[in-house]
DNA sequence: AATGAATGAGAGTTCATTCAT
DNA sequence: GATGAATGAACTCTCATTCAT
């Protein structure tokens, strides 16, 4: 085994650990019994347990941040522009369930240094962007973007975790009924 | 000091690191010292650490329960009603934040025990139902219940946070849109 | 059993593992154990490890100190003066032959603090300033105070090493003889 | 590079970190690192670290007993015999300012081996039997040679430790004026 | 009833040593 | 021969819990 795959098995179980337990509650033993690997060779790709949550929330959060823009036309109308947030949103959240999980499990905790900070605001600042332009534009209600990107991000993550505790069957359907709820919502 | 004083301070210290810092997060002798109290204390008024949390959860989800149907008119239109909630929801947050930051920190969380997964359950199924009369009545969008409530509750979640974290300036106006862009996500 | 002696005991065990084995040579379980207290109790009484070896270094060096000074007479001539010295480091050597090891052992390491240190220098000033006063009176012979200092304790250190190690019988009379040796080596 | 010069790299390594930090202070990745070899590296030349540590004890024991001895004239009276082991005791100690360290720190160390012993002790009756045969022909006090052995060797080692420690400036004048000290310690 | 000193299991982390490459 | 990634025992330290006072 090279030392990528053991890097990688490691940021598994802990990405695993960490979004069912928390930070607290993910002992660095049980990440390496996880990941098969001694307790000691974490040490050698990581500095300490902090620099691996923080590893992993800069990982997955550049995952999404690429997820969401990619293939993003900037000219796209808003209904479009919004249509294209909302399902590759889902495409995250459904490819990597767990580090859906842990990102919203993560925001804001004291463990987290100024890149994964860093990272987090600039997520927040292209989301602001666009909502404001498109506020400008009286395409969304005159409500303060702040506002409307909490009520949307919101309800987007209510929905997923409604999907991974089984009280929503995620179906095709289902995802669509929602993004024409939530535009509803923002849309004047 | 009687009794009821000292269970209450170890109460209210405790909510205040658990929502903070979240349950592994929080060590109890941290809790005993803010609540100026021995550290056996704590475990005069609890069995243990999960029965604080326990009793928290229960406490909170119960006023929480109450707060959202004190004076509610189960004759009301569906518009009013849905007003109450949100206001009432609101209420409950204002008043207790720690609490709403303490519930929804620490939901299916694996030391909650089955009597505060009972009240979570209870409270689901309110909401359920109310969702569901309403839509069998057309007068909500012909979408499963379940996910109108998770997209409700998740926008309202997403703006508490948004208000907490300080990114939304919680007046009284954007209480109001935002109920009125939610009350469009769902009505027909 | 009170703190106190709880304390006394934690000193005694670490000193006696220090002196023997050295900072980094002395586990903290082991101290524990020797001194019949659980591992977690020296963290009652010490920050931590470093904290334990400064506070052992400071009680004995001000001992050390004290008793070099006790009953000592500033008016008395030089011999005399030695004489007391001498006699008062081979009270002290006797009395704590394990805190003698110790102080020597642990001279200018890296994990004594600024007070430790400090008291060292103290001691150090205070021989250097007797040797000095007598060097200008013509007493000693003309040689940098610092080498007469260095060669007098370093000899009372070969001096008391050599008992401990069993090479030498440290009879009355040999204390006495030796003394007479430094002196011959000190006086002019 | 040829096996010997890694081998002497090690010992090199080793030694520095042993002197500075004692045995258990020196990490054995630590002495790798500074020998630019891989740690494994290490264990090819020597057994274990406790190998390592004799190997440098045995070492420069051996190198301090040839330096004492080379060009020693044992026809030589005492004064010149003084003489010439107290250059010499200087000449090591210049030569190897970390041996001489190394040395003085692993005393009788539980680690050491039988060999090592074996050298210390062999070291220790050489010079016995020196001082003893000059005691015999009354050349010095009449004084146990171990107690005259312990505060001559300590005498030295005090002065070459205030040497490194910056507290002597160790001028040749000094060397001079600390033999005729030391020898009117012993001399009758 | 209340305390907080005491505990030891278990946390995060280091390191002497091994072994596949 | 040489490496350094890998290991797990052992280290320092924390903390949920107990119990003598």
């Amino acid at each position: 085994m090279v030392a990528v795959d053991k890097r990688e098995a490691i940021l598994e179980a802990a990405l695993a650990l960490f979004a069912e337990r928390g930070f607290h509650g993910a002992a660095v033993p049980d990440i390496a019994q996880r990941a098969s690997v001694g307790a000691g060779t974490i040490y050698r790709y990581f500095e300490n347990k902090e620099g691996l949550v923080n590893a992993l929330y800069q990982q997955y959060k550049h995952v999404l941040g690429q997820t969401l823009l990619g293939g993003f036309d900037p000219a796209a109308p808003p209904r479009a522009a919004f249509h294209h947030f909302w399902r590759q949103a889902f495409v995250f959240a459904q490819k990597h369930p767990l580090a859906f999980q842990f990102l919203e499990l993560h925001h804001h905790a004291p463990y987290l240094d100024a890149t994964s900070r860093g990272l987090e605001d600039q997520l927040l600042a292209m989301a602001h962007d666009f909502i404001a332009a498109a506020t400008a534009r009286q395409v969304f209600k005159d409500v303060p973007p702040p506002v409307l990107l909490a009520l949307v991000w919101g309800a987007f993550r209510g929905l997923v975790q409604g999907g991974v505790e089984g009280r929503i069957d995620m179906t095709e359907k289902v995802i669509s009924q929602a993004e024409e709820c939530v535009w509803e919502a923002i849309r004047r």
